[in-house]
DNA sequence: CGAACCCTTGATACGCTTCAACAAGAGTGG
DNA sequence: CCACTCTTGTTGAAGCGTATCAAGGGTTCG
């Protein structure tokens, strides 16, 4: 057995927890925009608008940013924290999709379609979540062109993201969807060797590979025992980037 | 036995054939710019902008609009005919992921991100396609605003469906998989019962559900012993469309 | 007519889930 | 401090869902 140094993810999650829930507090910073839409920084009046227009909250843990069949009417990101989407169901414990950890846009799409939300949007941390009310926006977006092209952009990022999800579902097994998922989120370490540190808990993990804990257990087990990867509690060593890569395809 | 009517789909498929391929021949309408971009028809200005951008082509059933590790410099749209997305391998027969049946956007996502495709693009039947090359767009969309927020519209909506699929992968098997598309490509014909022309080969229909063909057949089976649907070759009848729904889940 | 497709059906194999049991921390309260 | 509970991750055995392989029938086309 390899020695599971599982310091709790509660720790971790702490350091992100607000001081206080005052709504107006702590505000939107032009850095937070700049992750959000991209680099060339907004101007002044870019910058001006978008703080008159923005509604800021505090989601503590637990609690829904949104709900499915619920009209949407703004634009949501998240700052600080983690949200979860998925679908939360009374048979509970709430089926995990994709986690948005901050600063990333939540949902761009469902307000322009005048659509209701299509999943449900929980707070895994506590989470400092921002809303963008979609009627003001459009009017500003039809003087400001050039934000609406960042907008655009960033829908462009998430249409790209799902086509890979939803690839990887449909050609991949198990054990290649893990290894593309260790891919995408490793950190390089030298030519060949990189890092991973876990960031949620495997079942979330797991969730979003649309497998089952048991089976994450076992795939990681797999990998390590073709010497790709080490497993430490939530750290996990990549031992050979390029062996990695080539076995997860494309 | 089911007695199937199998009338072939090249006879159905032909109706879309071009008299000829000249490039120019048959240019792109108003109506299929509603088709692209929604309701209110593009007024004078508009519509002569685009037309002055667009480039159009023919693409041969078979050949590729574009191939995945291209860059991407156009956004695309297909006005008549239908192209499937998905991998081409030296392997071989092209893993088809999803099919765009004109007039429906193709890619717009990836010209946006300065990326490559992230797909193959074929053409199943003899295609008509339409691109829009980036950058003049880009300035065009500067100044018409109006038509960007159109733009920006189709993209959610590609977003909506990609969840909505990747969805489905996740949660629901083969039998619902397969209840649900039927349902969403059903047109309606009384209050409990509907129809649903198969417009494509059945195996590629199965590969859009990312099963195999010898699965979907057996499913369609299974949905008849059911009472729910009767099938005839390529076209099959709803019984109770109320009780496929609420099998088919959210 | 044969060749090349397509869809279907059956038998078998495999991947992953499900169910059950267990170990290791973390939080709680005596 | 320890006993207790809750949660998480891990491991093993059994079972379901779907793929794979092989065979056969129906059409279309040369």
């Amino acid at each position: 057995m390899d020695p599971l140094d599982s310091r709790s993810l509660q720790s971790a999650h702490a350091a992100v927890r607000p001081a206080g829930f005052d709504a107006g507090s702590a505000l939107c910073q032009p850095s937070d925009w700049t992750a959000l839409l991209g680099m060339p920084p907004l101007n002044a009046s870019e910058l001006q608008a978008l703080q008159g227009l923005v509604v800021q909250h505090w989601v503590p843990a637990g609690s829904f940013v949104f709900t499915r069949q619920q009209p949407a009417t703004q634009l949501y990101a998240v700052l600080d924290g983690s949200v979860g989407l998925g679908l939360a169901r009374a048979d509970e414990p709430f089926h995990l999709e994709r986690t948005v950890r901050g600063p990333q846009w939540l949902d761009l799409a469902s307000a322009w379609l005048g659509a209701e939300h299509a999943q449900d949007a929980r707070a895994i941390n506590d989470a400092r979540v921002i809303g963008l009310p979609l009627q003001p926006l459009r009017s500003l977006l039809m003087r400001q062109p050039a934000l609406q092209e960042r907008l655009l952009v960033a829908l462009a990022g998430t249409v790209h993201s799902l086509t890979s999800v939803t690839h990887g579902l449909m050609h991949k097994d198990a054990e290649r969807r893990l290894a593309a998922w260790l891919l995408q989120s490793c950190e390089a370490v030298g030519e060949r060797q990189g890092r991973v540190a876990l960031k949620e808990r495997k079942r979330d993990i797991a969730a979003q590979l649309a497998i089952t804990p048991e089976t994450l257990s076992r795939m990681m087990r797999q990998l390590n025992r073709k010497g790709w990867i080490e497993v430490q509690g939530y750290q996990v060593q990549v031992l050979d980037l390029p062996a990695l890569r080539e076995f997860a395809g494309d």
